[in-house]
DNA sequence: TATGAATGAGCGTTCATTCAT
DNA sequence: CATGAATGAACGCTCATTCAT
């Protein structure tokens, strides 16, 4: 159009929506309509819906990756010959995670398409992402790995995942959270104290002693 | 129909395609189709999708309500005059969720409904399963303030959100999470395994030190 | 609706659309318009435009094809030791296709209907008609070919289509060349004439001597 | 474009997806994705879509008439003083319709589109058609009524009409029907044996008796 | 002279819901 | 009590065409 670029004003106007509603109910006439952009325009620009959903994930995931990549090696650089501790590379990832959106868009829009794209159905954006920017999140477990050498693989790996269904959990919900802490406790609570607050919770976490080796019996669960 | 209730068949249905593609992407046609029920059958016994959506979290959350309610009687009675231990509340959480969707439904499918409704489209299943079931979790909550008596009001609050985000991700997304950890790690994790994991985890992270205090500066953030 | 079935509103107004310009260049709303039926009525009933299709081809070729096996019994207990006279079995076939359509629906909308189905993209209309109505194709064939033994297998298989090219061509496009035919010659023909017309001309054409063997040469062609 | 010129192919990719799948059913987008030329291309050299298709015919028959036309010349200054015999009409027009398309281009396309043209909606190809080439047609019309003079007019529009469609119809699903040939029979056609086929097939259907002259009888057709 | 961008109209299809029986 | 039929709205997408450069 005349002030912003058409493929920007779908993006920015999709990555809100998407955000707020969820993938399937944002349809491409809600875009468009407050885009103020004509509906072929996504079609034209993006092929399918199904692209301008990945394409608006690549627009924060690749500058953060790339990021993080160049972070780990400073981090790496910093650390030549020992591990790196627990706490840097978690708050290598903090200030990464607050770094990129924060130049042009918003933590909280991020999280929650993170979040939906991991409830989605058949999980096709679960696996996209994994394809596509698995590489440093494999990066930074084996960096852990190495900061967290007593722990077992398995248990590692879930723990990673109870952190990180912290994190995406809390902020993806971030607004609804906030108004009721505000309320109840009332502090205005913004995203970098809710980074500061979980530090110390991840690290606990990560570090909890190993649960009880279970007695051997034979169990079924759905 | 004949053989069962028609409107057990729907639930039954319903709940397992909204766990597995979301609600959006489940269409009253698929329901009906799969349960081999007319079409109009839900509209008529339901009145409309949402109030299907409602009466499928309803039959979940009903009976854990009622049981969660009874156990914690329990527990007070046990402990007539001292607080209950941080542990013995997770332990009876831990218990009742296990137990009431193992009676008729799977334990897998709930967590899923659980995480799709808090990230789903305009947070209303969120608000409904607050004004439904928000006493339990008040109770719930009392009690661990009471056994967590030195953690702020405000902290304590975002770890049982943590908390709770670890569990609701972990377990919604149990079955992508548990291929992978077969693959990599060899073991074959049950939904107990999982649980049983947690609950060190759950405690450490409740009981972490807290953060220091920031600095005072002026701070934006989306 | 009220006066006729929504169904056979549908049909009757899609054959005459599709005869008229052809089945791309029809739209559902074309025919639901027309038809004065709801847009939606066309997928409830049928399920897609191309089992419209489909409905409205087997709703001639149906009954015709019962009906011209009825016709093929009575000719073959009318000659229980000898080959049928060609001439019989033409005009057994003429008498069949002159009969079908003129019950309730248009011969021209038949044949034309016919012509786009050889002509249409893909031939994925040939094919279905080749598999729902070749059985009586198949007869047909091979009576022709008891009534015709001196000739050449393959000979015969071509012959058939020239014909089968005259019948559909000519009827397909019979308005048009009624038209001119009715400028030029002042005679207005009607299907019935043009049938009568066309009996000698087939006799002939599948009775014509057999072209000269061709001297070996190696030709190609595109 | 570099190598062809970007009109030409156009041309080329057109007709050939025109004989594919009709003139509706190829778009704009088809064409030019395949011939690797902007979408706009097609508007700026041709006008419109509908332009485009008359082009593709006018390529094919612009020389087809000329040819004929010369052809016929000289067949007129061998037979100064009496009537041309009719195989040496229909071997001309034979010999021309394989020649021109033989340059160049593929005589099935060639038939493919003009049978498309008969068929297709709104007849507006075939009025076009009709406009810029029936001189030619009319002028083969005159040579074969002086070849056949006791054919009554209306009988011989008739009858040409009866072989315009054998050889359309045959020749534009040509593909199709050697396949079949092939499978049955085990003998592999190509055009030039089919028209060989055609010859006496033709001649006959022209010389056919006269039908029998209806008994008077009011009647009515659809 | 060409072309990337954009457009308005229309496509087949699916949706949750309602209605008459 | 239950259901086949129907409906209006909306869906994602593709279309031929136009426009600004």
């Amino acid at each position: 159009m005349d002030q912003t670029d058409t493929v920007t004003r779908i993006l920015d106007t999709a990555e809100v929506l998407f955000a707020e509603r969820g993938f399937a109910e944002t349809s491409l006439r809600n875009i468009t309509g407050k885009a103020r952009v004509n509906l072929a325009a996504v079609n034209y620009h993006f092929g399918s819906k199904k692209s301008l959903i990945q394409a608006v994930f690549s627009r924060y995931l690749d500058p953060f990756t790339e990021r993080f990549h160049r972070a780990l090696d400073d981090l790496e650089a910093r650390y030549p010959d020992k591990d790196i501790p627990l706490e840097e590379l978690l708050e290598t990832m903090a200030r990464t995670v607050l770094e990129v959106p924060a130049e042009r868009h918003s933590l909280k829009v991020f999280m929650r398409l993170l979040g939906l794209a991991y409830s989605q159905a058949q999980g096709h954006m679960r696996r996209y992402i994994q394809e596509e920017y698995g590489s440093a999140f494999t990066r930074f477990t084996e960096l852990v790995r190495q900061a967290t050498p007593t722990l077992p693989d398995a248990e590692r790996f879930w723990r990673l995942h109870f952190v990180l269904g912290s994190v995406i959990f809390t902020l993806s919900g971030l607004d609804a959270l906030r108004d009721i802490a505000e309320k109840d406790y009332g502090e205005h609570v913004t995203v970098r104290d809710l980074i500061r607050r979980m530090r110390p919770v991840v690290v606990a976490a990560l570090q909890a002693p190993l649960p009880p080796v279970p007695a051997l019996r034979s169990e079924a669960s759905g």
